[in-house]
DNA sequence: TTGCGTGCAAAGGTTTTGCATGGCA
DNA sequence: TGCCATGCAAAACCTTTGCACGCAA
């Protein structure tokens, strides 16, 4: 017979990314399944991801820390003009909805001919905060 | 004393990556300074790298496909408005010099509080090519 | 029963680090 | 001479893979 099955460790990974606030990393997924007294290995949990993510219920993104890839859970209110703002400083990270940037992505698709992904896209720099730091 | 030493080694590194077109990785850097007879450790490379991107002479950039960090030579005339697409499909990477995206800079500076970072910002999504031949 | 999913351990790749040596200033 | 930089090897990571076993359907 053909087809996904539906084991408790999938179970565990999806639910945890649902109710995760973004962007987790498959050791953080880790601790907290084996916080919460389930255990998995961390294999398990790559493959597992890496199925989400061709199933299109899961999206990966890599930050740009060497920390390895972030994975996060895709809503289906998700999917409007949301792009995210990582400060090279304190690693925070901005999650930005605006007008204007739904006019860039037009802008960057007709007179550039390409298709944004905001999704995947991250935008560095440096938040107010630390700029203000900046000696 | 106190202050930075130029070896030969450095000054390779350096000239390679002022040569080179764009986001070099450091195994790359390895093989071709082998190539041409000069032979570095990779460990080298990477102290060399680590530093000159603190003097903010080299920017480093993190492509999203697990391939590891790129490097790229920050020339003067770089500095300007200049946004970097990737296409996930493809794997080009697109040099974007735009007015539009200057504006975008400004607006997010200004009502955002962000200040970004165009050299290690990489914007995702689908070159027109690739996105025509999306079924 | 079938065959996908899991766990474990090992392997692969990138990046970092310790230590003794070499080289610039 | 004083230190920083280098090379080598080992280690630390993250991620993938092989294999035998367990479990969903």
């Amino acid at each position: 017979m053909r087809g996904e099955y539906s084991t408790s460790q999938r179970k565990a990974v999806l639910e945890f990314l649902k109710g995760a606030s973004h962007h987790i990393t498959p050791s953080e997924i880790l601790a907290h399944l084996k916080e919460s007294g389930r255990s998995i290995s961390l294999a398990t949990i790559y493959r597992t991801l890496d199925k989400l993510c061709s199933e299109g219920i899961v999206r990966k993104m890599s930050m740009g820390d060497g920390a390895g890839s972030c994975y996060q859970y895709i809503a289906q209110s998700d999917c409007h003009s949301h792009f995210h703002l990582k400060c090279i400083e304190c690693g925070r990270l901005i999650h930005l909805s605006c007008d204007f940037l739904a006019s860039m992505e037009k802008h960057i698709l007709y007179e550039h001919g390409f298709t944004i992904s905001t999704g995947r896209t991250v935008i560095y720099g440096k938040c107010s905060t630390c700029e203000a730091l900046k000696k």
